[in-house]
DNA sequence: ACAGAATACGAACGTTCGTGCTATTTATTT
DNA sequence: AAATAAATAGCACGAACGTTCGTATTCTGT
């Protein structure tokens, strides 16, 4: 039953053209910052049309599902997080570098509030952690990625020499996703503006701690 | 408007009796568990009261409003969160063994899947961090006393000479706390069943790092 | 045993939810 | 300019939402 209304949705997607391909981009971008604030449960049908002026009808008619909506916002979530995040951090050079740039930028997302609601998948992940479906696997997923991307970022600061080649990457980077997690959580609930500062510093220190006198110098 | 529900809702509460307190607490124990999955917006009345095989009204004359259900499944939330964690940990003596004891029983509390969907107060950190309204005020408030505890657990062990002076207790706390997050993050999202194994060797391995030598060992 | 209060129920309320149809507007193609 | 296709709107649906109200049941104190 579910499969069918994703099939159905996904295929009004790929039919569509320009114009169409724009109005479904402006509403993801609106429903991404209206999920990171009130949940994807909270994301309805009804409030989205209404604050963009559309018709229930007419916006979910590029969707098919509210499970495909879900799903497309998390994958919008998920661009705007490599655009902002993922992809600078590359432009910085191997090793240290970039394990700093990504740890920076990743707190800068959250402190710039690109995402009204603080981090969407901070959020996402809290919602969706005891559900079953293809929103919570997708979330999952991402999430398994990204803690990845930053393991891979630590075992390339081994292998540049710039980083203590004992340490345990998977943990190192459990343990910044972490403080990340926490830093939201302290600014977006507590009001805590030094939150982000707070996180910085610890992280700063920690890496130092492991750093090798070969590893540039951290900001 | 509001604040007549809730001055109904805790009317109605005050003057029950024994019969009314023991239902309104078995609806209560009910909802703390179904909330730490679905979240206290997904907490509805329908679906509660089927559960326990009550009318919605009956059910829902012991409160007066959904918001007066969500503050007091808050409420029963954070009594269990004292019986279980709080309590036992002033059990051990002041200092390094009392900070440990609460680290190890916090952890324990959601390992042993006290709540069904995790660590209610994440869940409904997460949920509530970008809303209005007392039923946010009251976790935001809960959350800042649990710091304070946090907080005062490494004062005193300072005090005690267990832990250097030179710490700063309340960044100390974040950092215990941002751990135990991301611990329960990785248990409940990603399913790593090593999550908290994980967390305690790291804050295990934090506390001895700033443990002074006349601090007891810890395990 | 009876009166009165406390507790629970059933039915209904107005809304909003997701979703399906059919029509109408807007763009593209010939 | 007509024909075709894509995009949006209009309207209605059944279900579930929080909430109210009148009524029945169950308990408590006398």
């Amino acid at each position: 039953m579910l499969k069918t209304a994703h099939r159905v949705g996904r295929d009004v997607a790929a039919r569509r053209q320009d114009r169409g391909l724009r109005t479904r981009e402006a509403i993801l971008a609106w429903a991404v910052d209206l999920a990171s604030a009130d949940g994807l449960e909270g994301l309805t049908v009804g409030s989205l049309a209404e604050q963009l002026k559309m018709s229930k009808s007419g916006l979910f008619a590029h969707f098919g599902s509210k499970e495909e909506l879900q799903l497309a916002t998390v994958e919008k979530a998920r661009l705007i997080f490599i655009e902002k995040v993922t992809k600078p951090a590359i432009g910085a050079p191997k090793g240290m570098p970039r394990l700093w740039a990504m740890v920076d930028h990743w707190l800068a997302l959250v402190e710039k509030r690109v995402f009204r609601g603080g981090c969407f998948f901070s959020a996402a992940s809290f919602e969706f952690d005891s559900r079953k479906g293809v929103v919570h696997d997708r979330i999952a997923e991402i999430m398994r990625e990204w803690i990845e991307v930053l393991t891979r970022a630590v075992n390339e600061a081994q292998k540049a020499g710039h980083v203590d080649p004992k340490i345990d990457a998977s943990r190192l980077a459990f343990e910044i996703h972490a403080i990340a997690l926490g830093a939201h959580w302290a600014y977006q609930l507590l009001d805590d503006r030094r939150a982000y500062l707070r996180a910085r510093m610890i992280l700063l220190e920690k890496l130092r701690s492991i750093a090798t006198s070969a590893s540039p110098r951290l900001p």
